[in-house]
DNA sequence: GTCTATATATGGATAGAC
DNA sequence: GTCTATCCATATATAGAC
């Protein structure tokens, strides 16, 4: 039974359409989605997509820069306060893997969209800017925990990526995982709660020195 | 300036096809390729590709089998030896890393195709089944090692995400790490080469338990 | 604003000459 | 085997009625 028309009644046609256009360009990407999806989905003619957006790239455009942008806030909220190195990196890997459960569509749609084009990716929204503007401190702060001989001597970018790739990754690979360990939708997004824990204290064992 | 007909000279123009298939699928994916730039790209017409592989859907099997296919033996070749854990993890992270330098668009290709029809994905080749077989043994290894006290009480499973999760996102991740950290594609490049030792200490560090 | 009907463009696939 | 020319399906985009 496919799912049709199902936003909220209460919404504006645009509203419906903007939601709809996200659902399907984050499952189908841009080249995999259809107009007529997106307006089948939304209740309401190809028509009226083009009488409010004009064309699909603009459309798309309008979606991409949303989820672009909606990442941001969490990252500076974490990064950009004044917390610990370890606070930081457990309250990020906390933050982020929850984020995902909820919109597990995310990370495929980003790294296709990235890989594809990576300057259009970055020009707007001064994406990069906005991220470089609290790493410096952050690698900074990890510097000096490794100074005072609180964590070992890991370069801080692969430290970086290794966080990030522990937390976005299993989403990534979700498909794969869960058919070799024979999971079910359920038990997978069990495993996922997990992982807040789990890579936090991972990561936590792999850099920190105890005193 | 673009590339065109960069293939061997030598070649039959099957093989040209294939080669450039290969190039153009794994880099702008099923939906995103277009069969004249494949065309372009092998230096022959459109109608050639028909000729040869019928369809554009039969063309791109072949490439899937093959990349899907040429995962595995070295899957196969660490974790169907009778290496102890530790042996295991560290050369699949240096095998593992080696291939993806040297194929950097794999990733972002069957991370695609897995999540857009996991069953399609698995049931030829028997992919699933394979992994399955030497699964089992891993988990058992980690397990007695744990008993044994060497190994600490991670999860198997955690722990064979965590390791694929730091082997492969740093590639599907490429455009965005080197933008924030401002990196060329050498420099980036060399870090993926450090990455071999990095994440095999990383991952030691924080599941084993010395003596 | 929203629809139906239609125009236009793109790209996969085939026919037929060589 | 390989090309040119063409067909046809699909999908985007627009026109015009309501």
């Amino acid at each position: 039974m496919e799912s049709v028309n199902e936003v909220q009644k209460g919404a504006s046609n645009e509203q419906k359409i903007l939601e709809a256009a996200k659902k399907v360009f984050l499952r189908d990407g841009l080249h995999g989605s259809r107009m007529e999806t997106i307006a089948k989905e939304a209740g309401v003619t190809k028509a009226l997509l083009h009488y409010y957006f004009r064309s699909k790239e603009k459309l798309f455009a309008v979606i991409f820069e949303e989820v672009k942008g909606g990442m941001l806030p969490r990252l500076e909220s974490v990064f950009g306060s004044d917390l610990p190195v370890f606070e930081k990196i457990e309250r990020f890997v906390e933050s982020y893997i929850d984020l995902l459960i909820e919109n597990p569509y995310i990370p495929l749609f980003l790294v296709n969209e990235v890989n594809k084009d990576p300057e259009k990716f970055f020009e707007t929204t001064q994406i990069a800017a906005r991220i470089q503007q609290f790493v410096p401190h952050f690698v900074q702060q990890i510097l000096e925990e490794q100074e005072k001989g609180n964590l070992n001597s890991i370069h801080p970018f692969h430290l970086i990526i290794n966080v990030m790739s522990l937390c976005i990754f299993p989403f990534l690979g979700k498909p794969m995982f869960q058919k070799v360990a024979g999971m079910t939708d359920e038990q997978y997004k069990l495993l996922l709660q997990e992982r807040k824990k789990e890579v936090a204290a991972f990561v936590m064992r792999a850099i920190k020195i105890p005193d």
